[in-house]
RNA sequence: GCCAAGGUGGCGGAAUGGUAGACGCACAGGGCUUAAAACCCUGAGAAGGCCUAAAAACUUUCGUGUGAGUUCGAGUCUCACCCUUGGUACCA
């Protein structure tokens, strides 16, 4: 027997699709129904590890079984080349970034091509290259100029080790989403892309999108919508309307049980209340004291004031609000648990209907004064430990007022906005999603486009101007400082272009704005006059599926609907949302279930398993291991792509049967009707099962057919061609070298996937139960009544016995499928 | 805490409300071989019964996290609970 020999089967099919020139996608062609397949581009880290793996060669198989299936498919890749690890591997080994990356996008290049992938690289988009980042610069531009890139002092999360702000988005736990310190928070005046504008239409726009719902919640969730409403609480003595409180409740409608009120630290109220000189009408009391909460929880984090579960503050001595509902005076506290970022900065406190407000309450011994009755009868005066779980149960939910003045016997759902209206407020909804930080102080990423002038007022570069290329004369040891400010060449630049005491911005984007559009550049990756091709982008938009982490869930997913809702509005593209189809990828675990990781020396590298196994074994591997469709989590089992190489083998084998001389081996002895059959059931289930992204059942619909086809005695050459063709999405190279030795004309990966011959069913198996167990079958003519399975089915002796000589009360039929009798 | 997804053999997993455990791994027995590897065949959810020297075959009951329910029939649908994973967390 001829030796399996993957090394040079992989070398010569590779060839062989360079020559044929397979995977250039011809972005124009009519004759073809348009495909966007998209996979989330790497990073060039430097060696591909099995999570490249498992993104990419598991979804070539389906770019090539579309292919099969008469889609013009595109299917690119590029490298999303900006970012922290390059400058940090820079910095540690004395290199410079650029040459670290282009090294190992060359590398990597090599790799993605020894799978076997069918990436069209003459569409790859590298995204530090000054062709490209200057449209990621010409974007910001526009964003500035319609308000969306704003410049503004805000408090900011800072993470220590890389010395950098950061998103939102990138703070995972109150650490740094890449290098896992604990993040600090500063005020700086940073660049902000307003996605908050974009909220509600990130909300809404999901609704129509059939991705996995987790996926959809996951962006609600971070979206985070409240609708609730601005009520004011003006300040006893105080005569205007200057001085009053603002608050934000989802709760109005308790607004009789607001005992007291609460700031957050950072509330303009409280700063005005402590600078001394002003003839602020009522005095604050306790000057000193509410001086140093202040001071003192500013020295804190949001994350340090929430890991503090027991609740501090301070009260306002001297001031008191009114309540607008019962005119009541109540006092005012600063307290750490409410947050100077959502809302107005200041809550209405109700504590028996919130908990938080609830512990502040017992801890300040204040008033707790119920408004909403559960399902029993509340007693006024009750100490709150008596009330015990029965109010757990309902002191958060809706239910009938009491203590509500006129609203009382009311259900609080129904009166919720006329008791708003009672005390003059006013429909409100907030968001949790705060704006997007896209400022770095770091040297390896797209450079802002901004210039300031002498006021230091910014100025958007123009688009003469651009690329606003990185300079190179720059140390970027972090410092805290942007890198680009040590660059002479910059700041000449600057006042060469713009004069005299104009200065250079000198941040660096985001590296999450370059991934937010590099979808639209795949289409037109070249063209040095537009960021994409607008007939291109109508054809081919949205992308019909992309496949990705879920990590990037509530990062780059977002970010990229938002940019394309953005520039939609700028008439710049055509669709406003990117993707239709979402698929989140699991996760291949170390062998001992774990996540593979060096400290737990549990990391496996796939190149080994490639060149003892071959390329087919490990991505038929990949696609066996687990469903694609989920994000779970799958093990990686040891034996696992050996059990995939036997079986290639057995297809080897397999075909070479059909040369032998003992072997009839010709198309002419035709196909016996239940091979016919398995053919059929094969090439339909492989074919639904990949559109579902359901690879594992896919194979196994292989591997049940090839168990089928070893059975026979013979196998026609043309069964084994349609096997061959049916294997080439899943084992690219073995199945071109076993079409050559077939005969087969052309490519494999070139021949139309074949159709399932209507199956010819003569007889069919009836299951024969009695009381739902199954006691029997009978085999039957497809054209067979009821009665004539009662009397067939009647006669088996188990059947018999089991009915005990008893007449079934009745009996269930499902043709040619089940029949039951209830006894 | 809240939201979401999930819980099926020793393992990964499969099952439009209709034969639970496809397919594969690991395992066991056998074949081939001087031998081993490779390869091929067979077996296998659990407990019992019958027949036996023993086994096979046959057969019964139980079995998809737990408990109830709907249904002729439930892994699948409904309710409650337990557990795991992911997201989020003082968001008023």
């Amino acid at each position: 027997m001829e030796k399996y020999d993957h090394g040079s089967i992989e070398k010569a099919a590779q060839e062989k699709w360079a020559e044929l020139n397979l995977y250039t996608t011809n972005l124009t062609d009519e004759s073809k129904e348009p495909y966007y397949l998209l996979t989330e581009f790497p990073y060039p880290s430097g060696d591909l590890h099995i999570g490249h793996w498992y993104a990419f060669a598991v979804t070539d198989i389906y770019a090539r079984l579309l292919r099969q299936r008469g889609k013009n498919v595109l299917f690119p890749i590029g490298f999303d080349a900006f970012g922290l690890p390059a400058e940090n591997a820079a910095i540690k080994n004395n290199l410079d970034p650029k040459e670290w990356t282009y090294t190992n996008m060359e590398r990597m290049r090599e790799q993605i091509a020894s799978m076997g992938a069918s990436f069209d690289w003459s569409k790859e988009v590298v995204t530090c290259e000054p062709s490209y980042y200057q449209w990621t610069q010409w974007f910001f531009t526009k964003f500035f100029e319609h308000k969306l890139a704003e410049h503004r002092e805000a408090p900011v999360k800072w993470c220590p080790e890389d010395q950098t702000v950061l998103a939102n988005e990138q703070v995972i736990d109150g650490h740094c989403e890449r290098c896992g310190s604990a993040v600090e928070e500063k005020r700086l005046t940073q660049w902000f892309l307003k996605i908050t504008d974009y909220a509600e239409r990130l909300l809404n726009g999901l609704d129509a999108l059939p991705w996995r719902e987790e996926i959809k919640e996951a962006q609600r969730a971070w979206i985070g919508k409240s609708e609730g409403a601005k009520l004011k609480f003006k300040i006893a003595g105080v005569v205007g309307s200057e001085q009053e409180i603002e608050v934000f409740t989802t709760r109005p409608d308790t607004i009789f049980g607001a005992t007291y009120i609460v700031l957050a630290p950072e509330h303009p109220l409280i700063a005005e209340l402590l600078n001394v000189g002003t003839s602020y009408v009522p005095t604050l009391g306790n000057h000193e004291v509410v001086k140093a909460y202040v001071k003192t929880t500013a020295q804190k984090t949001e994350r340090e004031r929430s890991e503090n579960k027991e609740k501090t503050g301070v009260n306002l001595e001297g001031v008191m609000a009114i309540n607008p509902a019962t005119k009541e005076e109540i006092p005012i506290f600063v307290a750490d648990y409410v947050l100077a970022s959502y809302g107005t900065g200041a809550v209405m406190a109700v504590p028996a209907h919130d908990e938080r407000d609830f512990e502040f309450a017992q801890k300040f011994n204040l008033p707790i004064k119920p408004v909403i009755m559960g399902g029993g009868s509340v007693q006024i005066g009750w100490s709150i430990e008596k009330w015990g779980d029965e109010w757990n149960d309902w002191y958060e939910k809706a239910g009938k007022l009491i203590n509500s003045g006129e609203f009382t016997g009311k259900n609080s759902e129904e009166v919720k906005w006329d008791i708003v209206a009672f005390v003059g407020g006013e429909k409100a909804t907030q968001y949790r999603i705060r704006d997007w930080l896209i400022s770095r102080q770091r040297y390896w990423g797209c450079p802002i486009p901004i210039v300031y002038d002498t006021l230091g007022k910014p100025h958007a570069i123009s688009a003469e101007h651009l690329p606003w290329l990185l300079p190179t004369d720059v140390d970027f040891t972090p410092t805290g400082q942007a890198p680009l400010a040590s660059s002479k060449e910059l700041k000449e630049r600057v006042t060469k272009l713009f004069g005299e005491g104009w200065t250079p911005e000198y941040d660096t984007l985001d590296t999450f704005a370059d991934s937010s559009w590099y979808f639209l550049r795949y289409l037109n990756p070249k063209d040095v006059h537009n960021f994409s091709d607008a007939a291109l982008m109508k054809k081919w938009l949205p992308i019909n599926r992309y496949s990705g982490g879920s990590e990037h869930t509530t990062m780059h997913l977002l970010y990229a609907r938002f940019f394309m809702k953005a520039l939609y509005d700028l008439a710049l593209v055509s669709v406003d949302e990117p993707f239709t189809e979402r698929f989140n990828r699991g996760l291949i675990l170390g062998p001992d279930g774990q996540k593979m990781s060096k400290s737990k020396g549990n990391v496996l590298n796939p190149d080994e398993f490639v060149q003892k196994y071959g390329a087919d074994a490990v991505r038929i591997y990949l696609a066996f291991i687990g469903p694609y469709n989920e994000p779970g989590s799958y093990p990686w089992n040891l034996d696992g792509v050996a059990a995939m190489r036997k079986f290639l083998e057995r297809v080897t084998r397999l075909i070479e049967r059909l040369g032998h001389p003992m072997s009839k081996s010709a198309e002419d002895i035709g196909c016996p009707a239940h091979i016919q059959q398995a053919l059929g059931h094969a090439i339909t289930k492989v074919s639904d099962d990949s559109d579902r992204f359901k690879f594992n059942t896919a194979v196994s619909a292989l591997m049940t057919l090839l168990n089928a086809l070893e059975a026979e005695p013979t196998v026609s050459s043309g069964t084994a061609k349609i096997f061959t063709i049916l294997l080439a999405p899943f084992a690219p190279h073995l199945a071109e070298h076993l079409w050559e030795k077939l005969g087969g004309e052309g490519s494999v990966h070139q021949q139309p996937w074949p159709v399932a011959a209507e199956a010819v069913i003569s007889e069919r198996e009836i299951v024969v139960q009695v009381n739902g167990k199954r006691r029997g079958s009978v085999t039957l003519p497809a054209d067979a009544s009821e009665a004539d399975a009662v009397t067939a089915a009647r006669a088996i002796p188990t059947v018999v016995a089991t009915l005990g000589g008893k007449e079934p009360v009745r009996q269930v039929y499902v043709p040619g499928k089940i029949l039951n009798f209830v006894v």
